[in-house]
DNA sequence: TATAAAAGAATGAACGTTCATTCTGTAGGG
DNA sequence: CCCTACAGAATGAACGTTCATTCTTTTATA
């Protein structure tokens, strides 16, 4: 196994891991065994546990804003982008699921607390949709609402309807989840 | 002290430090210590930790249930119950922030887990929910859409907004608070 | 053969839980 | 009223377990 391989495999196996049964069942000899490698190996790519779990959220999200940002239509109308970046979260967050559920765990754990008080926004993505959410506002299009609230409308609900199809509590299709971000829209517009 | 109040601020002094540092930050002696108890004495009420956050929960969740039926409005019309609700539960929510704190910890962790295995719904409060939103649907006053997801575009962002509130990223205030209220009655009617 | 990589056993810290002991309040005998 | 005997509540040091991390040995590569 190549060594770029060897360092994806642990960080996969954490990913899984952690998503699937939280931090409690993801004990470092665990991770091992299920990369594939000896315990004392993933210390050869990390140098503490740590480092492993905060580069797994990195690539997480990494992958979450390069999902996000696919195809969005920077040129449409406000109606349009939100409509794009709603139905692309979820096919997203539903395509992917172990992602969810770590970051989930990751937000709710002490990692996520440090997390937050270090950045606290920021991100490529945030700044795209908080111009959206911006420009919407000006318009008058959007509630003279907090960003926050505006924020919580939009991508609350599609955030859990997602953990329920993960969950198996209702299954997404395309009609629905464009019927579910419309009712978002509905929620933030004027 | 007499018996029963040792016994509540074992319970309050695990419901803090649980919601306010997580598991993480809550092991038995730290507990101990808060409640002004030795670490032994915590086990002649609660014959193991498991038990003792199983019974914080469960008092949690019975405050929260009493706080979201107080007032209701059985005769109102659809809309008028649906605004009451969301507003006692927001404001029920950051009046107590440390039980929201505490419920988003337990559902993120493995009693979480456990919990939603052994439970999956059943709730004198969700009945009363259940309730009102099919007489909505029946009425063709909502979307015509899953339970679930219907619940997702309204509790969602409240409880979204109840912890940007906790946290200070907003402040709420009653105004704020009915128009967020409002914003999802939008989300879900027709 | 020499050097780097990998493995997994060893280590020590932190945790939940136990239990021998101490403390506190009450009952009974003088 | 005082002193002793006792019960049960409370204590916190000690135990066993689990985990992240380190160390020693083995394996692969050059």
């Amino acid at each position: 196994m190549e060594k770029c391989d060897k360092k994806e495999t642990i960080i996969q196996a954490a990913l899984e891991l952690v998503a699937e049964q939280g931090f409690h069942g993801a004990p470092m000899a665990m991770i091992a065994e299920k990369a594939g490698v000896g315990a004392g190996t993933i210390y050869r790519y990390f140098d503490c546990k740590d480092t492993l779990i905060k580069e797994v959220y990195r690539i997480v999200e990494e992958r979450f804003v390069a999902a996000l940002m696919e195809g969005y239509p920077e040129k449409g109308s406000v109606r349009e982008r939100f409509l794009h970046m709603g139905a692309v979260l979820v096919r997203h967050l539903i395509q992917a699921p172990l992602e969810l559920r770590f970051i989930e765990q990751f937000h709710n754990s002490p990692y996520g607390v440090i997390h937050r008080r270090e950045k606290l926004f920021g991100d490529k993505e945030k700044d795209i949709i908080r111009e959206l959410f911006d420009e919407a506002r000006q318009q008058q299009i959007f509630k003279d609402l907090d960003l926050s609230i505006l924020f919580a409308l939009s991508f609350g609900p599609l955030v859990d309807v997602s953990r329920d199809h993960i969950l198996g509590f209702i299954n997404l299709s395309d009609q629905l989840i464009e019927q579910t971000v419309g009712a978002c829209w509905d929620a933030v517009r004027r």
